[in-house]
DNA sequence: TTTTACATACATTCGTGTATGTATGTAAAT
DNA sequence: ATTTACATACATACACGAATGTATGTAAAA
């Protein structure tokens, strides 16, 4: 039964790149080879090598595939973020932690990023080719960090970046470390109050002395 | 030439690490043969066999190596916790990103555990039973958090063990990111005004309301 | 009829584990 | 002080599986 549609073509290679986001999951990447993939995903080589050019181009398009953070695409970002910065900021990171939190299949993926993946050779150029777009959200949040300070709604003793930093890496760090071993701690509950004695840092008045 | 007595069987070995650590560096865990240790190490793989089971163990033992930053098992640990609590916790972890910035092969060592690694099989199974050395360092770490919530020291709007997640996140999120590109922000200039800002949220006065 | 979308078959390379060879150190017997 | 007997510390060689890329076959779609 061989499909040849080219909405069945779509659907084979679509199902290659679920299979694999399970497969690397599990086996981790370099030690995931495609016919461990193609079999898992009921086809054999051939589907792969006519899809993808090898395993990273594969690993690409599942990287081009995933869905990212609505908050810093949306139509009325600028105006929201305009409209109240701190809050906007506040709502994105829950935004990525939700996400972490409620969708499995993007969890998954992060897993592969961040415990099943050696950034070496064209892996470690494929990282770097969208390193740009952690950039995008870095000036971003940037932006909105400025804002606030201009706003007198927070401090000024990190600068607009140094706070960006900052959050990513508190954010980072924490879905790091959490995906490592959910059972470290419970992200749900601990997530909210642990950002809010962060920005606290951020609001807190400064001593004249 | 061949090596025979123990003091230079032991030199080999410890140059098979040395070097272990820098291919693994260079070419990731997986990626590497033995046989790639073996030739820059001036040996054979006889040699890495001898001294070691497989590329597995000899990771184990590269971590073994490992000096743990000093803070969490200096003899007056106890005293100068309890002396200055929240004190000590800043010093432990401006020690640790410290040890990052200025000893080389410690950086390198996080460099190939945070993205030169894949955490499946046994390499996970190796990773869990070292987490037990992690969870020592946050019973320190909830322990002078505790004791600085009894001295007034810090609010109580998150228990010692959220703190703790918390500032373990934000330094590991911090150095996560530095060594993944370190062109992204200057860790030494950032690191202390983010964790004072950090540190701000904790002591920051509660609202009444 | 020509592509498309795969499956099948093949050649080659590479890594692993182990088995074996060997030169040297070392401790005890003589 | 030698010699003996064995362990140590590797190097060399071999057998095996596994993964890759490509070349080719093929049936249905366009």
């Amino acid at each position: 039964m061989v499909r040849r549609t080219k909405e069945d073509a779509q659907e084979t290679r679509n199902r290659i790149l679920d299979t694999a986001v399970e497969v690397f999951n599990r086996q981790g990447v370099a030690q995931t080879s495609l016919n461990d993939v193609a079999r898992e995903a009921g086809v054999t080589r051939g589907a792969i090598y006519w899809h993808f050019a090898n395993k990273v181009a594969m690993f690409d398009a599942m990287i081009e595939r995933l869905v990212c953070p609505l908050m810093f695409n949306a139509a009325d970002r600028d105006a929201r973020l305009a409209a109240d910065p701190l809050g906007f900021i506040r709502a994105a990171t829950d935004e990525f932690i939700g996400m972490m939190l409620n969708d499995a299949s993007f969890r998954r993926v992060f897993e592969i990023f961040w415990h099943k993946c050696e950034y070496v050779g064209e892996m470690a150029n494929l990282r770097d080719s969208h390193l740009e777009e952690g950039e995008n959200h870095i000036d971003i949040l940037q932006r909105a960090f400025a804002l606030a300070q201009e706003k007198g709604l927070m401090n000024r003793l990190l600068t607009p970046h140094q706070a960006t930093i900052g959050l990513i890496g508190q954010v980072d760090g924490l879905l790091f470390n959490w995906t490592k071993n959910p059972d470290m701690f419970p992200l749900a509950s601990y997530a909210p109050c642990i950002l809010d004695a962060w920005f606290r840092g951020l609001t807190a008045p400064v001593d004249a002395a």
